[in-house]
RNA sequence: GCCUUUGUAGCUCAGAGGUAGAGCAUCCCCUUGGUAAGGGGAAGGUCACGGGUUCAAUUCCCGUCAAAGGCUCCA
């Protein structure tokens, strides 16, 4: 669920959403005799109730759920506190008072919510009632609240859809039906909160996704598995040499691993054990042996460490791989780019000795700090998640967790980030540091993500000979700043509303030759300010001979070997139409070249942001290019 | 996986128990244009798939698949 500050808790809007979803639950005992109510609680852009209803609840009832609320609140139901005395009462009052007639059987959710009180906590139940045409219309819930006063203060409310949960959130209880709805102070609130709603769903890189051709899903190559266009493979390559880039710098080792393993090798790894319904089916050679496609790449890098003997010096070791894996995601998750069956990881295993841990890993968050700010990602949450006291679903001695932990807390203090610890959010093998960050909708992903890990340098028996001679077990750190391309692609199309900076940007300049005439000049540019053509290359054999772009030695110099991403908008359509075609393709520049520009040696320059900037020198151009690119 | 919803042309969507329509995109023709849609024409659909009800189903019912919003999980 998404977190709510202590602002909004006591908030009269946080009030007016409880009191809300108690409206809706009156309603909905009104019109589903026999419903059982659950929990209704407020949440962060609105409220839900959960219940078990004796017939299903359609999307078409919640016209008439609102519609009674409506009738409900305007009866101007005062809502009224009142405490039990002690437990027998409030079991009496929910046995009596809050079934309202409707049989005890509708108490069974609110009977174990009374027992999970814990002993000593006061018991408060929520009252509202009122009278008309003759008729009594009451509510009654156990509930903590605070409320606001009086129903009639709901005005401004809206149901907005049904969902199922499971109750208390375990998937081995029942399901009940959710509904959602939202409610503000104000009609302009509610109205402006459904029309962010409706822009966000613009944002959605699902749709961008396609627009743009980043990328699509084929119901024929199966659900989960994503198929990168063009653009949207140029869009990881750029983020893959950059973050190649970051890591040469620092020492980072590539490798290459297969797709498939040995069962052998995930036996080992206890991923088999751990991870089985994560994976695909196994392949079976009935005559050899199992193979595993594999849904993680540190098995390998441990193979790939222990393929020689390693001395203290050579610690640490940081084996890094953009590794593709296949996970087997339950079919209801399955999330766009967002949660994908098949994504790769910009992954790295860093081998490392004791005293290192705290460098290493102050190293790894450093670097995952200048990934976000590179990608602009300005808006995250830093999640430390440690052991759960409670479980033993873990490995390894407390010595080395409180050390692994520590690390972590350690270097998150020391590079000044605010973060939160969440018991039970650790890995099998360690506590780990996450970063999280929003979706256009405002769901939260994981995304980045670092590892301390003890568990597997044991399984598979890692070691180092040390300074004494004799040998050592080093730590893992598992590393993704990005987490997985698909996911930081998804989310940086949401991020930007598929309006990429410059550097990220698929294409980057788009030239518009305003004739058919002008298409030979505007492709011998292209040339140019892709970077890679001589000053004889000649782009297409069949066009006609163009001028020369003036300049053009020059401007090869100042481009230097970083290549500019063109494309030559050939179509033979108005500039107009080219204009708004590129422009809704959220291509950075435009560069519109007619007569006058091949005389003059200049191009009429249109930015994404600004719009037409008028004619200018080429080089001028390409001076403004490379100063926003460096 | 579970709950709710959706599935009509490449895309966005109309439509009705009697075997289908628009806009955009595509292709062709005319237009060669200076900053957000020039004009005309053509082609394009087993109405997701499989059953059932019916004289007749794309429409109603059941199942399957896929997608969306949740729940549970996770990069």
């Amino acid at each position: 669920m998404n977190r709510m500050n202590a602002t909004y808790e006591n908030s009269r809007l946080y009030r007016l959403r409880h009191s809300a979803a108690h409206l809706m639950a009156q309603a909905l005992t009104e019109l589903f005799p026999g419903v059982k109510l659950a929990i209704g609680p407020p949440i962060e852009n609105g409220f839900y109730y959960d219940v078990e209803s004796p017939r299903p609840i359609k999307e078409e009832d919640l016209v008439a759920i609102e519609e009674r609320m409506r009738e409900l609140a305007k009866l101007q139901q005062p809502i009224v506190r009142k405490v039990a005395a002690d437990r027998d009462e409030a079991r009496c009052i929910i046995l009596e008072e809050c079934t309202l007639g409707q049989g005890e059987a509708t108490a069974e959710y609110k009977l174990q919510l009374l027992e999970a009180v814990p002993d000593g906590e006061e018991v408060s139940f929520y009252d509202q009632q009122a009278a008309s045409n003759g008729k009594v219309h009451r509510f009654i819930d156990l509930c903590r609240g605070p409320h606001i006063e009086n129903t009639g203060e709901i005005e401004h409310f809206k149901l907005m859809h049904l969902a199922g949960a499971y109750w208390r959130g375990d998937v081995k209880n029942k399901m009940l039906t959710r509904i959602y709805g939202t409610a503000f102070e104000s009609a302009e609130e509610l109205e402006t909160y459904l029309y962010n709603l409706e822009e966000a769903k613009k944002r959605d890189h699902r749709l961008l996704g396609r627009e743009l051709g980043l990328f699509i899903f084929s119901p024929t190559v199966g659900p989960g598995l994503p198929l990168w266009l063009p653009k949207g493979a140029i869009l990881r390559d750029v983020l893959t040499d950059f973050l190649r880039g970051e890591q040469l710098r620092r020492g980072y080792l590539p490798v290459v691993t297969p797709n498939i393993a040995s069962h052998r090798l995930y036996e080992k790894s206890g991923h088999i054990l751990t991870f089985r319904e994560k994976m695909f089916p196994f392949m079976v050679d009935e005559e050899k042996e199992t193979f595993i496609l594999k849904p993680m790449n540190c098995p390998f890098h441990i193979e790939i460490y222990a393929s020689q003997m390693r001395s203290y010096r050579d610690l640490p070791v940081r084996l890094a791989e953009f590794g593709t894996v296949y996970r087997y995601e339950q079919s209801g998750e399955l999330a766009g780019m967002l949660r994908v069956r098949g994504f790769t990881q910009d992954d790295a295993h860093l081998f490392v000795r004791k005293d290192q841990l705290l460098e290493e890993f102050k190293g790894v968050v450093s670097l995952t700090m200048r990934v976000l700010e590179k990608l602009g990602l300005k808006e995250y949450r830093v999640r430390v998640g440690t052991k759960d006291p409670q479980s033993d679903k873990y490995v390894g001695d407390d010595e080395n967790w409180q050390l692994a932990q520590e690390a972590i807390e350690l270097a998150c203090q020391e590079m000044q980030l605010a973060y939160e610890v969440s018991a039970g959010d650790a890995a099998f093998y360690g506590p780990k540091l996450d970063l999280i960050i929003k979706d256009a909708l405002g769901r939260e992903w994981q995304m980045g993500t670092v590892q301390v890990d003890y568990n597997l340098p044991e399984r598979f028996a890692l070691e180092y000979i040390g300074e004494d001679g004799k040998p050592h077990r080093p730590i893992m750190i598992h590393r993704a700043p990005f987490g997985s391309l698909e996911r930081m692609i998804g989310l940086l199309t949401e991020q930007y509303a598929g309006a990429f900076p410059l550097w990220l940007a698929p294409i980057q300049v788009a030239i518009l030759p305003i004739a058919d005439r002008h298409a030979p000049y505007a492709q011998k540019l292209a040339t140019i300010l892709q970077g890679f053509a001589s000053p004889d290359f000649k782009p297409d054999p069949e066009l006609p001979e163009a001028p020369e772009v003036p300049g053009g030695a020059e401007l090869r110099a100042q481009i230097g070997t970083e290549p500019v991403r063109v494309f030559v908008d050939q179509s033979r359509e108005t500039l107009g139409k080219k204009i708004r075609e590129n422009q809704k393709q959220k291509i950075p520049y435009m560069l519109v070249l007619g007569d006058r520009d091949i005389e003059a040696g200049t191009v009429g320059v249109r930015s994404r942001e600004e719009g037409d900037l008028g004619a200018m020198p080429i080089s001028e151009f390409v001076a403004r290019l490379l100063r926003e690119l460096r």
